[in-house]
DNA sequence: TTTCAAACATGATATAAATCATGTTTTGGC
DNA sequence: GCCAAAACATGATTTATATCATGTTTGAAA
């Protein structure tokens, strides 16, 4: 049987992100300009999106998959800013800064990726000001969570942003309805140390840790919340 | 003699910092209307500006003095986000994504604050798409350095991100000219730390430190910035 | 000018977390 | 199914930095 030839231009309009992502609102006409342009490709785990230092000449929209978005300091250590989902978009705030990217980006699973030119994207972006609106807000909504984290970085201890991260990656990338406690990335040890931003030996006893005291569980390749409230307790987001 | 009465509402259009604020640009017309609804408040050091939690009722603009932006966490520790200075707008990113304020704002130097209140901005704003993408561009800007800030606070030591801020201070708050080395604010210890992410103590023996070393020198409250080159590689930010 | 609080300073101590070392388990490619 | 490499795990050691304690200086207010 012959394979048929894999179709992956659907249409954004009937993309099952849509509603996840920023680009919901915009017009049949707007949708179908930026559509006609656009390019959608897959990755491959540990496939390379952008580097940092390089120039941004388009945007990117998750399809499928998880990326993600990190930078490596001088001595090639690793902070992991964001874990990119479907809907998400991709590299965006360097192209409206108009600068080379901050960050890299890098695939952790399989990911299904749509590409749109920065003209395109920038015509329809500046000839629809509520569009430009959703994308302020969403922007500034994203600088609020950088504070956030940063203020956590610069006053708790590992053991509090590792539970706090694990709360955080439960709430993003939980499941639906009944497996919502099943964080459903496939994070190493490694990753989830440079989410946190610590040595990847500390992550994985903390972990045991956790584990031991009932806070989680694995399975397999995934961590399950057992106690939120619990670990919201380590996290010192709740007294008590 | 008649104390006359300190007029402080002067036209933004001849404001002395209208050139480094992001309301440059706009017309003589966007200027006036910005102008006739604003109000300029002289604050004294130590005064608060606004509070985390609360909801932003408009936009500040500083036009005199110093403003430190900072989140407390439970304990009560705090992390400096930011220092505004003159020019800079004030509480812009949680009146565009139309959230509580995530941060507060204290004034460290007497400073004179104007008040655009939300409608007259949010107007003005909308209706003048290269203003609106001006502001863009600077959240974004903004955002990339925050994930520098991230990325620091994740893996370099406190005696690399002192140095690193020194070197910050001193271009961003440094003089004109010759004194461009001194560093232009009035910062205790504490404030620093809480800009570092470190505890106070430490901040004072690593600045005696690098006192001792002829890397910096003290100038009643202020800093002075002797050997910039060490300086960065102490903040590895140069190797060698 | 005195006084009191805040800021600055320094030493001693405790401790969280990085680093180094080594061993085991899992995984993907052939 | 086998092998190499990566990921995971655990122990020992070191180190940076927080915390605690105490003393000194500075500065603002009375």
């Amino acid at each position: 049987m012959a394979k048929a030839p894999v179709k992956l231009n659907i249409g954004c309009a009937l993309c099952e992100h849509l509603s996840d992502s920023l680009l919901n609102g915009l017009s049949k006409e707007e949708l179908d300009a930026i559509n006609v342009h656009k390019t959608c490709i897959k990755y491959k785990k540990g496939q390379n999106i952008f580097y940092e230092g390089t120039r941004p000449t388009g945007l990117y929209c998750m399809n499928g998959g998880k990326v993600k978005v990190y930078k490596n300091n001088v001595q090639g250590k690793e902070y992991i800013i964001y874990i990119a989902k479907p809907g998400d978009f991709l590299g965006y705030r360097s192209l409206l800064s108009e600068e080379q990217y901050a960050a890299s980006a890098t695939v952790l699973e399989d990911a299904k990726i749509c590409f749109i030119p920065k003209d395109r994207f920038m015509e329809v972006l500046q000839k629809n000001p509520l569009f430009m609106k959703r994308v302020v807000k969403a922007v500034c909504h994203e600088m609020g969570i950088m504070e956030e984290k940063m203020a956590e970085l610069a006053h708790k201890s590992v053991r509090e942003r590792l539970a706090a991260n694990l709360l955080m990656l439960k709430e993003t990338y939980g499941m639906e309805g009944e497996e919502s406690q099943l964080i459903d990335i496939a994070l190493s040890r490694e990753d989830l140390a440079n989410i946190v931003g610590t040595a990847t030996e500390t992550v994985i006893r903390l972990l045991s840790e956790f584990k031991t005291d009932g806070l989680i569980s694995f399975e397999g390749k995934r961590i399950r919340v057992l106690e939120p409230r619990k670990l919201a307790r380590q996290a010192d987001l709740i007294t008590g």
